[in-house]
DNA sequence: GTTAGCTGTTACTTATATAGTAACACCATG
DNA sequence: CATGGTGTTACTATATAAGTAACAGCTAAC
């Protein structure tokens, strides 16, 4: 499998989505900018819309954060995201006839967990409005 | 691609060394454990070596922990494996003819190493002895 | 010295998750 | 009504991880 740039191309749909406002907010337009392809801007959007953080309307180029940049974390984001996936994987094959393997997936889990809790307390300080800030600052320091 | 068990692999190698200390350490005793074959656990076990985790030799079956487990935390382990891997991943393909696209790539970077640096926190709390302990008082209290 | 069993390493194949691609139903607008 | 869009589903391609095979060289027992 290739590494997930989904967290990644989604925070880069609802920038586009904020800073363009009122621009070309097709998903062909937003493809463009990521170099991918509209069905899978489509699928991320819909997971976006889903969990609460865009609006849009079928049949018609209307897309806009449901709330302010500022209120919408990376965390909600990665939520918004498949909810299964977590950033560390145990390995759910191991040999339950060795003690070691019988009992290291219920310890990793507990291990990984307070990782994963880590990951999405620090995410949770990082406000789509921040990332907006920076790119918008990048791009006037170009100039 | 598949998610990657390899830190989950590693711990269960350098727990099992030290659990079974005295007994078969064997790449094809440990490889049972896993449900893996041995190939890649001496793939593992060479990378364990080479950060200085764990001490073996060319030829015969000794391998051991190069320090107490206590001294050895969930983070060393991750980085003994394949440096170059993070836990996000941003997509370095964007348009940098569009303003997202030229800048978004920066901006994310430098959030998600405030991930990745939260997550390394949280793993260097994490120590090898306390996995072990987990493991054999798991195992106790089936008993 | 020989042999068996091991570690360490490399190369190739297979499995799987993600992204790419295609297509269709339905909606909105001119 | 036609065009251009969103939303959804299905299939294909690809990158990465693990599985598999094999070999060089080391160690230890006989």
């Amino acid at each position: 499998m290739k590494y997930s740039h989904k967290l990644s191309d989604a925070v880069h749909i609802l920038a586009y989505v904020d800073i363009f406002k009122g621009g070309d907010l097709s998903s062909r337009a937003i493809a463009d900018s990521i170099e991918s392809n509209p069905s899978l801007i489509r699928r991320l959007m819909s997971m976006l819309s889903k969990a609460g953080l865009l609006t849009t309307q079928s049949g018609s180029v209307s897309p806009k954060l449901s709330r302010p940049a500022a209120n919408i974390s990376l965390l909600n984001i990665y939520q918004a995201l498949d909810d299964s996936t977590t950033l560390l994987h145990v390995d759910d094959k191991t040999n339950l006839n060795c003690p070691v393997g019988r009992n290291i997936q219920q310890t990793l889990d507990q291990a990984y967990q307070q990782v994963q809790t880590a990951s999405e307390n620090s995410m949770a300080q990082i406000t789509l409005q921040g990332i907006i800030d920076d790119i918008v600052e990048r791009e006037a320091q170009r100039n």
